[in-house]
DNA sequence: AGTTTTATATAGCGTCCGCTCTAATATCAT
DNA sequence: ATGATATTAGAGCGGACGCTATATAAAACT
């Protein structure tokens, strides 16, 4: 029954995800929207509702397709020291890559101080995250991989903050030695690394 | 000669700027400016010129009144170790008190990225902080408060980068026991704390 | 084939945007 | 007082905004 749609649904959402990631809700307009996507105002309207419902969309399928199957695909292919040190690595090289900067962290920054519900989506993205950087550091400590000395909880929110301040740097000020230099330093905090690249670097 | 302005100009800068901190360059419209100022547009318009030109004037009087200011009473007034925990915790504590988070972290995410005038005046006040970070920990290193083990250079910019990550969840997500957390193990990191405040915490 | 149902394109709704024009108003120097 | 100068209030400019109404086009069902 009724006509097809003409286009690709998900190819159009990957279209408008980057629209929102790169210049955010309030500056991307839906006209702005329907051109990435090779949609009229009309389609748009009618395939994903208003300008909000599109977002959420956007940003829920930003955290699935990046955060949660990075989180996967790391926690389960490598041990949980070196799941860390390539999380923090991947940002770096991200981060210098473009100014595009994390589509959450842009969203927590922007929205969700104006948007309860998102905001709620943004807390629990969020709390994913420090879970996943808890569970690495207790796991690691299990394996001998991380310091014992560490309070675990404590490990995982500085991670966390850590991560969420390169990705600003990405977006207002992205340099290769500074963000090195963070993540060199708070992977020290691990102990004992498994790999040194360098000798003991001067300081 | 003339007609005297009505207003008091740092009065309505202040007013201004509160406006543009909450709600971002894009969302406050000036006519939402004027009214917080008390100002008709033409007044705005006559005083100030145009929106980013307010935009610059209020950004560079946050900088001057809260982020300089602070730094150079805590670099004048305390030991450095003592600053570097003082000005972290005063952190906390603003992002429990409210929602703004950071106008110039704000900045960074949300105008950088598409001005590079501002964009500029972004890197050179984060430089500035990591330069305070820096600072201190030289000197912390010297007056003995802090462990000589670590690079003063990575330490600063993982000091920034917490700093700017706590500012990311002040806005999306402000939790008491997350902040006080990365901020603990950031500290834990200087080494030999001069005040314990407890006995040595449970992980 | 004809009916039904949905997708599209176009046009347009009312509203708000940044910004400016005009006119009235208030102060200073003379 | 008078003229010069700057600040105001108000209306309004063209344009972009989110969103919708209408009409046409295309497929799936009987």
């Amino acid at each position: 029954m009724s006509r097809p749609r003409e286009f690709d649904e998900e190819a159009a959402l990957d279209a408008a995800m980057r629209r929102f990631w790169a210049d955010g809700f309030a500056a991307t307009s839906v006209r702005d929207l329907g051109d990435a996507m090779g949609l009229g105002q009309a389609s748009v309207y009618n395939a994903f509702g208003d300008k909000r419902a599109l977002f959420t969309r956007c940003l829920d399928r930003y955290l699935d397709a990046n955060m949660r199957a990075r989180i996967a695909r790391l926690e389960s292919s490598l041990p949980p020291r070196e799941a860390i040190e390539t999380f923090l690595m991947e940002i770096v090289e991200r981060s210098l890559e473009s100014r595009l900067g994390c589509f959450l962290t842009n969203t927590a920054l922007e929205v969700a101080p104006r948007d309860p519900e998102i905001a709620a989506v943004v807390a629990e993205r969020i709390s994913e995250l420090e879970s996943f950087f808890r569970r690495c550091v207790i796991a690691g400590q299990l394996d001998g991989s991380i310091g014992r000395g560490a309070d675990a909880a404590g490990m995982a929110r500085l991670l966390l903050t850590t991560v969420l301040g390169m990705r600003v740097l990405a977006r207002g000020f992205p340099d290769r030695a500074l963000l090195l230099g963070a993540v060199r330093q708070v992977l020290s905090v691990l102990g004992k690394s498994t790999r040194r690249r360098k000798p003991p670097l001067p300081s």
